[in-house]
DNA sequence: AATGAATGAGTTTTCATTCAT
DNA sequence: CATGAATGAAAACTCATTCAT
């Protein structure tokens, strides 16, 4: 049920060795920071301080190390949506669970989430990458079947469009860990879970105390 | 104080030419489909019927092919922001106008957004788009303003954290255009627009007729 | 009924250019010399006084050199072939067609033996050459037809094992032209290819005028 | 006046070594597959159970596991040429003895016969291989000789052109063992190697009924 | 305006080989 | 004997750009 690739076609050390997960890492960063097209493989042995070529002992491509990076991150983020449902709890609680994971998912991924941005139409073309589109489908799935379920449980408003509103949030979603450490002063990733669970339930708008419209008067 | 590139750089003949327009308008749907940097410019002349050299008499570079199609539309989206915050109504107007206009420029410069989402690294770092670090700044700016006034005003909640929310915002404010033409069945921009005007203003959770209050999460 | 490549997939221009010609001529003589896979395209284009990325303003791969080349030799080949058939002779005219354009084919494609004799493997493993096997099994059942209307036809000997024979004729056919130029002091192309066609029919053993009999193998 | 190497270069030990035959064994089969360029050291160690470093224990380069097997198939097969000529029968004998003795060592080194198609070229220019192309002299010396005197005998054709029969002869020599396994259903090489020499001494075509009869009444 | 040919710097990848452990 | 990591040289290919015609 895991998305991870089955470690049968290479030797099993080569999958288990520190200095690959090292490597990984390394490259992983450089695609955080530029994305991973915009990466050359030069620059991945550089920062290891290897000749390219090098490289090719460990991976047998570029696209290998995307795949290994990729997967790892959409197989946590999968796992903490499946949770999230198993629990059983309202769709609220539910989509809260999601979204803490998420973040989680995130902040231990960062290089994943950068790649997914800028060279989506790269992967997503690849029949190797077939899972990232399932991986998407699978999203999508959960999220508009959570919110119509708070709709039917009169949670949520019952005007709500499902599909149109998971789409308008997607991005939203990957935000918490886009800022740059550091770049988002004092605030940590949970306080921007808070606020972007608060924005999502509630919107920006404050409580009308005493109106009685929620709307304005113009 | 538009963005746009004087006239003076390049022949008036070239500006003024028609059959440059539509390379423009030709390679902007193909930066569309795959991004800029994905996008040979052999691409853009097969497109034109023409040889990937024969460009150059309309263009001196790739990038000014880029640059055209940025710079037009980020006036356009800045001119908007602009009406929308001289025109002075409360925050709430003006957000929606801001919005408003957003979503017509983005669906006048399709390939523009495309660029920004899988580009932006790319464009960011040279000296001869510092212009888009700055229509962003000024973005960024007039929403954060409009979003203190609001809360100054007691119309947004109190507790909300300007930046941070805006930071929230601003991928899904790319949205509306995301979807692939055809891809929302029977929903127009419309009403995407207001879809997402609800959901910022007052979120998911349904009006609680009854019950003392709504509260948050922790 | 052609073997040859459709035109359509790339501009006409590309495939009609002299300067391509020119080039494929080159490689050509290259590959001839050593090989498909030995040559690079370094070589091919210090031999074409030009930079080797220049020649992929001509071919999409070095791949489709060696699909040029290889197409027209067995195109040539083929048409021979089924000319011969055609020609509705009996067996042994036919086989004699066959042999002489073979023989002219094989002068005007010099390059093209070379590179079945030591790059079969390479080329035939990719669905892109499947024709290449495809010719093959074609050459080979029109020489077991004739083989075995010659049997009926009490030409050729009874216990010929036409399938077998054929085998073993494989790769002398090739031969006439696979002498290096020069090497055969004094014999021309006709010379080799008449010495074929009677060691074919006849064998090297003289014949018997006043002899009883003259053993056979055990 | 043997070719194989002297023992003296290397250790003993590494001459007589299990593991070291196995290893030639196996690299053998994979060049018999594939040719010996485009075998790689991995696949061999692959193959083998071992990395590909480790190969290096063994052998000092990829091209003395290839020297080893050439000069052990070469070795055989100028013993047989050699002890056919001793024999000191008329010439069509010691032709079939030659046939005999070379499809018995084809037999035995299937590997080294693919490695002399594929990569003649490779092999033949370098130094080290100098001694395939004294083999390759001293075969057609025998054969040539062998022919001449058949023609003074009278036992072949007056007309025979010695030198180029033998070119003609050349490559249809190596195919017994061509033969894919499997691939002659119910033809074993005895039967192909009988095939063989009725096709060179007698040719393909019947014996003439009417005619005192060059060949036997079957 | 466009062609056709080329450049040049860069890309990913391949692979035999070395060597400290 | 074998591993695991690396080298280094060369391979095929990419692509924005130039320029004479």
């Amino acid at each position: 049920m895991t998305i991870a690739k089955k470690a049968a076609d290479r030797p099993a050390a080569a999958l288990a060795s520190a200095r690959r997960a090292d490597l990984v890492r390394l490259a992983g960063e450089l695609f955080a920071e530029k994305g991973f097209r915009a990466t050359t493989v030069r620059e991945i042995a550089d920062a290891a301080g290897i000749l390219s070529g090098s490289l090719y002992h460990h991976f047998d491509s570029k696209e290998s190390i995307g795949d290994e990076i990729l997967a790892g991150f959409l197989n946590d983020v999968l796992g903490g949506y499946r949770a999230a449902v198993a629990a059983e709890s309202d769709p609220r609680a539910t989509i809260e669970r999601i979204v803490h994971s998420s973040a989680t998912a995130l902040t231990e991924h960062r290089a994943a989430l950068t790649m997914l941005q800028n060279d989506w139409n790269h992967f997503s073309g690849q029949p190797r990458f077939a899972y990232l589109r399932a991986a998407m489908r699978e999203i999508e799935q959960i999220w508009v079947t959570q919110l119509e379920a708070g709709k039917a449980a009169g949670l949520f408003r019952a005007d709500l469009d499902a599909p149109l509103t998971y789409r308008l949030l997607r991005d939203m979603l990957w935000i918490p860990i886009h800022h740059r450490p550091g770049g988002d002063r004092g605030r940590g990733p949970d306080q921007v879970t808070e606020a972007f669970l608060r924005l999502l339930f509630d919107g920006i708008t404050a409580a009308a105390p005493a109106r009685k419209a929620r709307r304005r008067t113009a």
